[in-house]
DNA sequence: TTGTAGGCGTTATCAG
DNA sequence: CTGATAACGCCTACAA
């Protein structure tokens, strides 16, 4: 006779609250939505409730969310790093105790904390080998803060490759920044500025080689013809860019889908085992690159 | 020294968690994620956590998470319904019960119930109007499912400058459809057969106004100068695509704060009020419309 | 099998 | 003002 239990009472006898907190740099940011959408969407398959958090891409922010996500008021963690997260104390303390913790898609290599990861290796390793044998030489890469494994993890693909074909890494070519639009016209900029000049640049998001590609036109410079631009994550903005942006599809959605049945699995069986997981990709092909 | 207290055990005491929840359509479309994001943003400086379901477009997935959050574990649920939404018992039996609800964006007007609304009607009479000075007689518009009164403000306005320049309305010219590409594409297919032919189109989202406009070039359409195009959202993929498409900005992020303001400040005073804010919006032009 | 007491970790109340 | 205790609503264990 439709008698609602309260979730609280019970919460608090059976130290469960069947919530997974969640974690993310932003939700305006497609590939992040995205993401949440899959651990969302599992989630509520297996009868828990999700609890989001955004960082804004500030560590500070990050700790703050921690710190208020960690009070019995979930039962797993799921966390993305911010573009700018270079010291993972803050989470280290919270490791090995009641909460499990996953990180996905950036995450620190070095913390024992279970990963799911993008191909960001081999998906670097892919398009760079594929440039190359567009007959590109001067290949500029643009990634995030030197502590995420998304930005080793490139680069090293980016290396293997170069360095196979006897082509050496010229620092200049290498951006770390973040994600904002004046960041990246500025990279660019630089570049253009170089001699022997560039041909073609690989981008640390979809959205971001979107920006280049119009910026690039804007100053008269032809895609892919002078300068090859690619992408990572195949969002649907890369399909209505002129020319049409080629990208690494991450399988983003699917790295969302896998963090939350990690996370679900470590909580139900109670085995907080280091996982890492590299969900596959592949190479997205269009106009501009 | 380092003592956290229990949030269940204080929740259950005091009655409150200190939790939104939050429904809406989807994680993976522009203007949810960016309501969401507004949302979260103002819950956080309030000290509030969100709880986040996504309904998928689906009317009884909405009921599902309705069912799921009513339980003790949020202090006040945000909805915004889905596009095929038609009835609305299972809200209608949670009103001015302890939990506060908004609605926002997509709302039920014949409920009691607060709302946060983008300002559909001006929107769609300011478009209808710009439209008509540039010359359009034939102006179609792209709707969602009747009972929302997303659909019935915008096509109130629409109407309104019809009749005031005394142009007849043609229900031909009036798709309510949902949000599926096959819909979309079905309905300008539709349009293209008649003769007279149109020579605008008014959508209902900015995806898909750039899905249209992709199609009218496959079809060998010309944007703007045969059929101009106009979204609402005005998203980044808007700015992106080639002619760049005009918008109605609705001004989505703030619609998400003003809900995520309203549903604490009803939580803190414990009044249910019943308010309804309209959020204004402007129209930016640019080259499809 | 069915019923009841105790405890989860707080806050709130009521004596002292 | 301070300190002990009931109550929040549920689960579980144990007793009948």
């Amino acid at each position: 006779m439709n008698y609602q239990p309260n979730m609280l009472a019970q919460s608090l006898v059976t130290r469960s609250t069947h919530t997974l907190g969640v974690i993310i740099p932003s939700l305006e940011t497609t590939i992040f939505s995205t993401m949440l959408s899959g651990i969302q969407e599992v989630a509520a398959l297996a009868g828990y409730r999700v609890n989001i958090c955004t960082s804004n891409e500030k560590h500070e922010t990050e700790i703050a969310n921690i710190q208020a996500l960690m009070n019995n008021m979930i039962d797993g963690l799921l966390i993305c790093h911010t573009i700018q997260t270079n010291s993972f104390e803050h989470l280290r303390i919270h490791i090995g105790k009641r909460i499990p913790i996953v990180q996905f898609y950036r995450v620190a290599d070095n913390l024992p904390v279970s990963q799911i990861l993008a191909d960001d290796e081999a998906g670097a390793e892919a398009v760079t080998e594929y440039l190359i044998k567009k007959g590109c030489r001067r290949i500029a890469i643009v990634l995030g803060s030197k502590g995420l494994s998304i930005s080793q993890k490139r680069f090293m693909g980016y290396q293997n490759v170069l360095q196979k074909h006897n082509i050496k890494i010229d620092d200049k070519l290498i951006a770390h920044i973040d994600f904002t639009l004046e960041k990246v016209v500025k990279a660019v900029d630089n570049w253009l500025k170089l001699k022997p000049g560039i041909d073609a640049i690989i981008s640390i998001s979809d959205k971001s080689a979107v920006q280049i590609i119009r910026h690039l036109k804007e100053k008269k410079v032809a895609v892919p013809e002078k300068i090859r631009v690619f992408g990572f994550g195949n969002e649907f903005v890369g399909e209505i860019v002129d020319p049409a942006l080629s990208s690494f599809d991450t399988n983003t959605k699917r790295i969302g889908e896998e963090a939350s049945s990690l996370i679900i699995e470590q909580i139900i069986t109670g085995k907080q085992n280091l996982t890492k997981k590299i969900i596959p990709g592949k190479m997205v092909l269009r106009k501009s690159g």
